[in-house]
DNA sequence: ATACGTGCAAAGTATTTGCAAACGG
DNA sequence: CCGTTTGCAAATACTTTGCACGTAT
């Protein structure tokens, strides 16, 4: 059995290990930052926070990264109306928020919604979907717009 | 004052012609067969669908086009994490749907919920942001896949 | 007649892939 | 050691833009 992590980025290495991934500089710098922000984030912005910080990665690294995140659902893709996809550890319960976009200027905020998370498992369940992962994205015009 | 049309694309070529605009043959052909389409489509797959109904326009055309009715919000830009941006009709009422992304197939199902719909709105109302618009994506296994 | 609209081709971004060298276990 | 990971550069995929010609009003 495994103990608990107090952050996302020791449980997503560790859950990369037991899989027998080896943790090498690149995908461990990317958890690190990942596990580190906010909101979400673009590979653009990974690796210039990576590289700010004196990390030396390449961006096809952090890309690779990322889609393996994905791919054991550590992390999730989210897509705001920009074409840029951006990437943000998977919440659990409490944790998990959604999207504000600014149509004006761009700005994203995040929000939770305990009402909408609610209505989400409802209307899964309705549609007897294996649902295992959600994206809302609300889009308007934020204070500074108004 | 206008009067009520039966179909968005002629509610769209009206707007777009009270506008100022031209409606020539490559918006027009855009406007008509995203109209015709039950959930939404990609520019390339819009360009496919016109061509193959013996249209000529050029895919740029098409960019063009929605591009101008995402910015007049009578179509709705949806990204649904896989890189490629789709368009639909912005549906009024009870035509609002959102869609099940299956992420072993990529088969993609349109759906609606009231509860979600209601959901939606009181989040939208409790933040006090001036939503125009919004989106929601489920990913899961769709029956095939499960 | 005169803007606006269109198609083509070229350019621009975001992302992916091939490959040889570096590295982890 | 040996297979994985990495960085670089080249390739790809989607989308946007420049420009000369066409067209709606």
């Amino acid at each position: 059995m495994s103990h608990v992590h107090s952050t996302w980025s020791a449980r997503a290495l560790d859950n990369l290990q037991a899989e027998g991934l080896r943790n090498g500089g690149a995908r461990r710098a990317v958890v690190e930052y990942l596990g580190a922000q906010p909101c979400c984030r673009s590979a653009q912005e990974i690796f210039d926070g990576i590289t700010k910080a004196g990390g030396r990665v390449g961006i096809a690294s952090v890309y690779r990264a990322l889609d393996q995140l994905v791919e054991l659902r550590l992390a999730q893709r989210v897509e705001l109306g920009d074409g840029i996809a951006r990437f943000e550890p998977s919440h659990t319960g409490g944790e998990h928020h959604h999207h504000l976009v600014c149509d004006d200027c761009g700005k994203v905020e995040p929000f939770s919604d305990l009402g909408l998370e609610q209505a989400l498992a409802d209307a899964a369940r309705r549609l007897s979907y294996g649902m295992h992962a959600h994206e809302v994205v609300l889009h308007g015009n934020c204070d500074d717009c108004k």
